[in-house]
DNA sequence: ATAGGGTTAG
């Protein structure tokens, strides 16, 4: 333990020449690998130093610096920082050297245990720091930064919102420290409203908080407005773009598609005179290759050499992207050449960019010929050129050989993930292999890898395909459970099949998860489900979908439902189905009346439900027909002769106002 | 006495 101090304090004092004065230290000029041995040797000489640039010997007067003056206390406090980052035991390390280490020392160890990732170690001496009140500013600037880095926000917010003094709370570099925390932890929204309110409590922002939010912009929805707005902001409280700035803002760019507006922040930058550095380009270079524009891609790598800079393999990478997309096959190949010479092609990467774009283009056995060059030159690969060609494979209808891959990958690679098991499930779903499906969806379970949106639409396709409705309805089922919305041209064509297999129930189901979900559906899917219920006479639920539909369900199925409905639906909902199809628009006719008054007639402790309709009737300018009437008029004594000569009387007095207009 | 950015890639 000594030792290793010693040793270290050592290393530091040749970090510090200043510090060589002393006679604790040695040698200020032996280098670190020298054995103790030759140190030992050679202190003697150095203390004579004959021959070192500015020689000092005990006749020269000390240096300027208050260092000297200061030295015993500065060396404690050096060896205290020591032995509180080498201590076992923090606390007590603390305890015992609480007198000798200063605020500025503690944050000395503060930001070497976040440079050493002790996050642990980190917390504790914060905590230790904040009940000893020996903190200042940077100590939290501090801490909170680490907390970033160690992917920790809610204990930097936990920090940060304990600070009981605002103007602290308002400290421009405690508010970066957070911001920057969230912002690398993928927590763009949190920190954007954070900022709103700091800045509302008193925080004025600088560029470096502008800088922050900006590079929160690159891996966000609609990032590229919202950088805007924060340039703008940027600008109208004074600040100006510098050079990392402009850095971010063309990564945002790139990563949205601005092609134009990247190429135009570039040469602003230029014109503002900040000159870039090959990430600046890479960036631009980024943007071109999303639309393929190799023109300018290469003008601009020309520009980049005249300017001194090398390109690297980023830059020829992304180069060769912008071949692969400006449709330059020979390019592209060529280019590849060039990568593999300098040994920037060692992984794969490059190879399935090109492998990708010429099957996309539709040139699959060329894509397959550098995917096996690539594999004769043994290029190291992790399974990403297989899932390249497999997809492309499948794509363009070749089965066979999708799986024959498929199968060569699983015999070579033991890694899976969700995509690559989305990939080959595709595969052997494609070539309707049923054994390899289920081994591969076993394997996922295995591996507790919940399966995604995708997996279950490849699953239920397939189904679907092999006549397994009953199986793709369980899977959908499960789809649903797991909160993913399946898609409505699946949902619907699997509720068509599951009509047609008197799955009546499960189509049903299949058109409420549907229609729950929150996307917009096929107008005409309420009409077909409706017809599907009818046929399974699942008049309750029929009535809900007429229910709910009624302007986008035709007036012959709306016909066809109530034909059904008054045949044999539940006689206490009649009357309700009757008020809806007429609230519809639909003109109810008499044979449906008398259907109903038929089903009343025969259970006769309904009578209420028939008085209630009679009555409802003229109000809507209905009345019965005579041989409903009699038909009523027959069975009155069940109802009440008094009362239904009345009700009929009414109707009758109606209709003939109505026929005298 | 502390805070910042960017590149290829399912």
């Amino acid at each position: 333990m000594e030792l290793s101090a010693i040793g270290t304090g050592f290393n530091y004092a040749l970090t510090c020449p200043a510090q060589s004065y002393f006679p604790l230290i040695p040698s200020a000029s032996a280098p670190t690998t020298t054995t103790r041995r030759k140190n030992s040797q050679r202190t003697s000489a150095v203390t004579a130093t004959p021959l070192l640039k500015e020689p000092r010997n005990e006749s020269q007067p000390p240096p300027p610096s208050g260092q000297r003056r200061h030295s015993k206390s500065y060396l404690a406090r050096q060896a205290a920082i020591l032995e509180v980052q080498q201590s076992s035991d923090l606390d007590s390390a603390l305890q015992r050297l609480e007198g000798t280490l200063k605020v500025q020392d503690l944050n000395v160890i503060l930001r070497n245990f976040g440079k050493q990732s002790r996050w642990n170690d980190l917390s504790q001496l914060f905590d230790w720091m904040q009940q000893n009140d020996k903190i200042s500013v940077a100590s939290f600037s501090s801490c909170i930064k680490f907390m970033g880095k160690s992917l920790n926000p809610m204990r930097a917010l936990e920090i940060y919102s304990n600070i009981p003094d605002e103007a602290i709370k308002s400290n421009v570099f405690i508010c970066n420290s957070v911001l920057s925390c969230l912002v690398r932890s993928g927590k763009f929204d949190i920190s954007t409203k954070l900022f709103h309110k700091m800045k509302q409590n008193g925080l004025t922002p600088d560029v470096i908080t502008y800088s922050m939010l900006l590079a929160g912009c690159i891996k966000v929805k609609h990032g590229y407005s919202k950088a805007l707005d924060l340039v703008q902001e940027l600008k109208y409280n004074g600040l100006q773009m510098d050079s990392v700035m402009y850095g971010t803002l063309l990564a945002v760019c790139a990563s949205n598609n601005q092609c134009e507006e990247a190429e135009s922040y570039f040469n602003q930058m230029k014109d503002e005179g900040h000159s870039p550095n090959i990430f600046h380009y890479s960036s631009l270079l980024n943007a071109y290759s999303a639309v393929g524009n190799y023109r300018k891609a290469e003008e601009l790598v020309q520009d980049m050499k005249s300017l001194g800079l090398v390109p690297n393999k980023v830059i020829r990478t992304t180069l060769l992207k912008v071949y692969v997309r400006g449709g330059l096959f020979e390019k592209s190949r060529e280019l590849l050449l060039e990568l593999e010479a300098l040994g920037y092609a060692e992984d794969e990467m490059p190879y399935c960019l090109l492998m990708d774009g010429l099957a996309k283009a539709g040139n699959i056995n060329e894509a397959r010929s550098i995917f096996d060059e690539m594999k004769e030159k043994g290029v190291k690969s992790d399974g990403y050129s297989h899932s390249i060609m497999i997809s492309a494979y499948c794509r363009g209808g070749f089965f066979e050989e999708a799986k024959q891959l498929a199968k060569d990958f699983e015999a070579q690679y033991d890694k899976y993930d969700l995509v690559m098991l989305n990939t080959l499930l595709c595969a052997y779903c494609r070539a309707d292999d049923m054994e390899s499906v289920m081994q591969t969806m076993m394997k996922m379970d295995e591996l507790r890898i919940s399966p995604s949106y995708t997996t279950f639409h490849i699953l239920i396709k397939y189904f679907c395909k092999q006549k397994l409705y009953l199986l793709a309805y369980r899977t959908m089922e499960d789809m649903h459970r797991k909160g993913h919305q399946p898609q409505e041209e699946l949902c619907s064509s699997l509720i068509f099949y599951l009509g047609k297999t008197k799955a009546h129930p499960e189509a049903f189901s299949v058109y409420t998860m549907l229609k729950y979900g929150k996307r917009t559906m096929c107008k005409a899917l309420h009409e077909k489900i409706l017809h599907i219920l009818l046929s399974g006479q699942l008049l309750k639920d029929a009535y809900v979908v007429v229910k709910d539909n009624t302007e986008l369900i035709s007036q012959a199925a709306i016909k066809k439902f109530a034909n059904a409905f008054m045949k044999l639906g539940n006689i206490n909902m009649i009357n309700d189905v009757m008020k809806v199809i007429h609230g519809s628009g639909y003109k109810i006719d008499q044979e449906l009346f008398q259907m109903a008054i038929s089903r009343y007639i025969e259970n006769p402790e309904k009578k209420d439900l028939l008085l209630q309709l009679l009555k409802w009737m003229p109000g809507q300018g209905y009345a019965v027909d005579s041989s409903t009437r009699n038909l009523i008029l027959k069975n009155s004594h069940l109802f009440g002769c008094q009362l239904i000569a009345e009700i009929l009387s009414r109707q009758q007095m109606m209709s003939k106002a109505l026929k005298s207009h």
